[in-house]
DNA sequence: CTTGTGTTGGACTCGGTGTTCAATAATCGA
DNA sequence: TCGATTATTGAACACCGAGTCCAACACAAG
């Protein structure tokens, strides 16, 4: 159940690594400063202090750049949120979740937040929904119902971080996470079929 | 209950408002068949029938070509929405936005789909957030919470309409209006303080 | 050191943007 | 109907960023 790294094979040249590291990290500072869309490979590359032409040896576009970086956040986002008791009345890899969104508050604000571009921003919400579906104790039983229940979750969820993480007022996770189960209470609850 | 129009200064050479309608009748066209984001200016004029410097005397880009078309629409929206009666437990607008919704879905599936830009999903999500929070009844007293119960509720009914735009499934208006409506119930109830 | 491999910058094509302008065509008002 | 006004047009242009290519170079590893 560990993460699959690109396999034991792993004695890469320094200086790739080098290039890669530099790359990855002027991406995180870029979006921090000006969101996503505002990105462009001139940027990046000047940032990372690399060569444009390097650039396009490792990857084919900033998507590219994005996915492979951050392909692993996701399995361990699962397999933690897999790993978690699931509790009754409430979505049991939420605690998780919100603590780990607000230590890298940084990070996800630039990932998601109001001013990142609808890329990742999909992909984080379609990540959400994911974990709701297979997070919710009733999805099981009834039809195209679940399918309609993750989504509003999933969007609910995700709108309350991004609002989150826009706010500059400084709530506690927990808070988040007890208004959160208060409200989803009845979306989550036993339902009357 | 009519849309306002730009006031009653409307004495407008002919030949603006052909090209305007061309141009925004080309806009949906292709927001249908490519979705926003594969949308250039060229493919506008062409399908227009209108000279690319024509375009650029009536709007600066893409993005105030869909401004300046919707935003009577939204102000529609938002004074239908007003007008209707407020019922205590749940939102007023909602059956009025779903069967709008529902008759103009090819339109609203090109606006807010899974294939449209974020540009104008994110006005779209904007408006549903902001009707919620005029809508609902509980708004007013809370402080923090109630942004976070708009963004909850809005960011959940947003999600659910690209779900249902999405779905094959011919769910009816009132299918969504029920389910949207006993999912949200705690959080609209009154609430614990 | 020598060899293999990664890096570099510059030049290049391609495509889309937004502007300008003079010629042309349509509209409006009388 | 006719003349003045105003919108449209297409071509030409500069600009910018994407993505490719290549020969020179630099560095890592054995």
């Amino acid at each position: 159940m560990t993460i699959r790294l690109p396999a034991s094979v792993e004695p890469v040249d320094r200086r790739i690594q080098r290039t890669r590291v530099a790359l990855r990290e002027a991406l995180m500072a870029l979006m921090v400063e000006r969101g996503w869309d505002a990105i462009d490979v001139q940027a990046l590359c000047e940032r990372a202090n690399v060569g444009r032409s390097t650039f396009y040896l490792h990857y084919s576009s900033k998507e590219d750049l994005l996915k492979s970086n951050f392909a692993g956040l996701r399995e361990a986002l699962v397999a933690q949120v897999a790993s978690e008791a699931t509790q009754p009345g409430q979505l049991a890899f939420l605690p998780g979740l919100l603590a780990h969104v607000h230590e890298a508050s940084d990070v996800f604000r630039a990932l998601v937040g109001r001013r990142s571009g609808h890329y990742v921003q999909d992909r984080f919400r379609e990540l959400l929904i994911e974990l709701v579906k297979q997070g919710s104790p009733s999805s099981a039983s009834r039809g195209w119902q679940s399918g309609a229940q993750a989504h509003f979750l999933g969007g609910a969820l995700f709108e309350i971080l991004v609002w989150w993480l826009g706010s500059n007022r400084p709530q506690k996770p927990k808070d988040i996470e007890v208004l959160f189960n208060q409200w989803s209470r009845s979306a989550l609850g036993t339902m009357p079929v």
